[in-house]
DNA sequence: ACGGAAGTACACACATTTTTGTAAGTATGA
DNA sequence: TCATACTTACAAAAATGTGTGTACTTCCGT
């Protein structure tokens, strides 16, 4: 028996593949931001916002719960009043945001040549 | 005179920063794969759409349109018919798609642990 | 000291915007 | 007839924004 009906590794160039889903969640408009963001440490819900330009409650709060539920952001949440909730990152969360944070770097460092070849 | 007006140095987390764009192109559902599927060479339009699972032509088109602005794709167009346009990396194009090459591989290589322990 | 305003971490309903898909068209060679 | 590499118009789907509510606490002014 070798033969199986469907690949067992997973391939992101596979439109069935699960790994597409957890790949768009981490590549998301700001679920890149939010683990850019966690490199520096643990920060609550509203410094969150704060740090990252342009996003609103509702998206910052949709984006994290993907993020926590795939397992790279980890919330914890302090039961008071008025609320406090600490988001940081797990281990394989660093590990990603490692990566993202690598490409957002490269992308940064080389903005200068790429917006002035644009109009060539 | 030390002080500007706007920061001159990008940065993602900064909403009005024009690398916040070019990320996006590179992060997109499409574009990231676009980089993967081209790091192993050269590939026309329909071998790309073939690589690619699920994309659409139209999407297709659009994302390699941004890339190859961007300077991260390069297209090349043989005046025949019926047409033959090659797509390749540049170098910029190559180190990018190294970036997100890393990333994938890496959400890859856990996605099992991370679909175990989402019931949880 | 007392009323008022702002901050907190969201959820929810609703509106708008953006993204993506679909189908059709093109000129021609195999 | 099918494949090629797109473009364009139209339609559907998905993402995102906006405003409201919550149950309090702290800070502010008077």
């Amino acid at each position: 028996m070798k033969k199986m009906a469907h690949d067992l590794t997973p391939d992101v160039l596979n439109d069935r593949c699960p790994s597409r889903a957890v790949l768009n969640h981490v590549t998301s408009r700001w679920g890149v931001l939010i683990l850019i963001a966690l490199q520096d440490g643990t920060l609550r819900f509203s410094a969150l916002r704060r740090r990252i330009g342009g996003v609103s409650e509702r998206m910052l709060a949709q984006s994290l719960r993907l993020l926590e539920d795939d397992g790279f952001v980890r919330r914890t949440a302090h039961p008071v009043v008025p609320p406090h909730v600490d988001y940081d990152l797990t281990p394989l969360g660093y590990e990603v945001a490692a990566k993202v944070h690598a490409l957002a770097s490269l992308i940064e460092g080389n903005l200068g040549q790429i917006i002035a070849q644009r109009k060539t």
